[in-house]
DNA sequence: CTGAAAGCGCTTACAG
DNA sequence: CTGAAAGCGCTTACAG
């Protein structure tokens, strides 16, 4: 590889100088000479070497990102609002993998600080509970960014308003005269879901309608969960329902096949609503009504909030971006 | 940050002992002082500076993927792929999301050379081409791996039978009694498209059925295209296909969507049979049908390779892996 | 405007 | 078994 003590040879100045030229420092240098280092750059093909230069700055430019699952169709566009900002600011991002293990966290915590990281976003609550417990704030300097509620005020979250998007969410299909609403729920250690239940709980209440147990349904966000929940329900409950909502779109689309093969129609005879506009939910007949979530712009803003915190900027510790409740065919 | 003069002053050893017992060398330590040692980093809580090791070893342990869209619900299982195999194997990954883009391509290219990867994985046969055309490769040290065709026999690739694999595919449909199938094809310049078609092409000719442009609808491997497609389809044209063979998943749902809306019944009076199983496939009604492409394991075979070509073992050329033909509820 | 030198935090031949 | 020293490829205060 050739190093800028090649290029300063060839140019014949000091590596100083072709430094100098790299850096577009202030300390001006000679325009004549100058041209003759970029040359020299051009024609050898001169990459600096950014591990070099990171040590001597204590600067990777380089940040992890974590998330519990790229397969989940809710984290690619995240990832994509992350890298997109990244790339514009001059940052490169490391991507992991945490499967929801604690393990797995911990282990990548370790290499990304040996990696030097300049920072890390946190996507869903669990790594950074897991991070938390294991002293990694406290004892590390980089800056951290949660996308998702942080449970810890200091950190600086990028979020949504779960409680109210939901409640807006049920209040519509409470206009729409219905008032045997089923919800199915995310994990209830989850503080989304939690969010998301209350907004279900405050509609209800809002109008008169009693909140009633057997119309929860807990499960856990996936597809399968949210289709066998609702095949249950359809097969043991004397209840029935006008109205299913689904605290995320996966489960709103398991539960639509639910129902379409128990020979129910959707809207006609149940209605559905899901929540995060995964880009999925237009794919799908009838195209899921549901509540979008700006799901790229969390990533952006969670880099920009990180690219902030290293220039040492004043940020806001808790940013709140707007839900759109989004009327297709389902409901 | 705590570093390995502190460790070894906190030991009171030279910082050569303690890079011995970091690195466990053959170069024997007493276990006494390697105890002391233990418990200094144990107690420091002491992360080695990757970058101060990589400048030393000329190697990072990192390598990039570039994948043209994170988006596209193809690629977060070979994202996963490469990422447990390179957690295993002791490497971290670089996301680049490409976009299909030129520009961008180069700009990662760039920015993994600076970081100076190991390696860089490449999906889709476009950035290879555009790296190539910038000269990349003649002018890099970098190991490359490439997911799918390479059109340098020089760089080592992993891939599925695409020919072959639609053929079966095709035939498949031909023994169901069809004759009149339409095909939705992915870009003209994609090798995948164009062996995808060649595979559609020999079942015809093989079993005695007229190859004809007009049951070709020129496409580009994406949802609103298929859906488009068969749309106009249906609209204009005078020939009554019976079933269509989607030469991807994503433009297969959106068919169905299409034949759906227009009162067709898949597969009672359309068939439809898809290509690459991506997780979204066993999610729509009817679950469709496809030729399922070990995705996930693309991803890990890659970057296995890529650590044999670190290691300087031997490896193969080209890696075919095996689809299989799935049959679900669509054809 | 230019350059010699120290230093970032490691690894590893070399010497003892 | 242990350590002093050189070197990886940069940046930057300091001197001129």
């Amino acid at each position: 590889m050739v190093t800028i003590k090649d290029v300063a040879k060839h140019a014949n100045v000091s590596i100083t100088t072709v430094s100098r030229v790299l850096n577009q420092t202030e300390h001006s240098v000679n325009s004549e000479t100058r041209e003759r280092v970029l040359n020299a750059i051009k024609e050898l093909r001169f990459y600096p070497n950014a591990m070099a230069r990171g040590l001597h700055l204590n600067k990777t430019k380089t940040i992890g990102l974590i998330v519990q699952d790229i397969s989940n169709p809710y984290y690619p566009s995240i990832v994509r609002g992350v890298e997109d900002a990244a790339q514009e600011l001059g940052y490169t991002v490391i991507l992991a993998n945490a499967y929801r293990s604690r393990e797995r966290t911990t282990k990548y915590l370790n290499v990304l600080r040996e990696k030097r990281v300049d920072g890390i976003i946190f996507t869903g609550g669990g790594a950074v509970k897991d991070a938390a417990e294991d002293n990694f704030f406290e004892r590390n300097p980089v800056s951290t960014v949660v996308i998702g509620k942080s449970f810890n005020a200091k950190i600086p979250s990028v979020q949504v308003n779960n409680v109210q998007a939901s409640r807006e969410a049920c209040e519509h299909l409470i206009r729409q005269g219905h008032r045997q609403i089923v919800t199915v729920t995310g994990p209830e250690d989850s503080t989304t879901a939690i969010d998301r239940l209350e907004g279900y709980r405050q509609a209800l209440m809002a109008n008169g309608i009693d909140y009633r147990e057997e119309l929860v349904l807990r499960c856990n966000f996936e597809f399968d969960e949210g289709y066998k929940a609702v095949e249950k329900f359809l097969d043991v409950s004397n209840d029935k329902a006008t109205a299913v909502f689904a605290q995320n779109d996966m489960m709103a689309i398991g539960i639509m096949k639910a129902l379409q093969e128990k020979g129910l129609k959707v809207p006609e005879n149940v209605a559905v609503i899901g929540f995060d506009n995964i880009p999925l939910a237009s794919f799908v007949t009838p195209m899921l009504s549901t509540v979008a979530v700006p799901i790229y712009e969390l990533g952006r803003t969670a880099m920009r909030i990180m690219s902030d915190l290293q220039s040492g900027h004043e940020i806001s510790r808790i940013t709140t971006l707007p839900t759109k409740l989004l009327l297709r065919q389902s409901c």
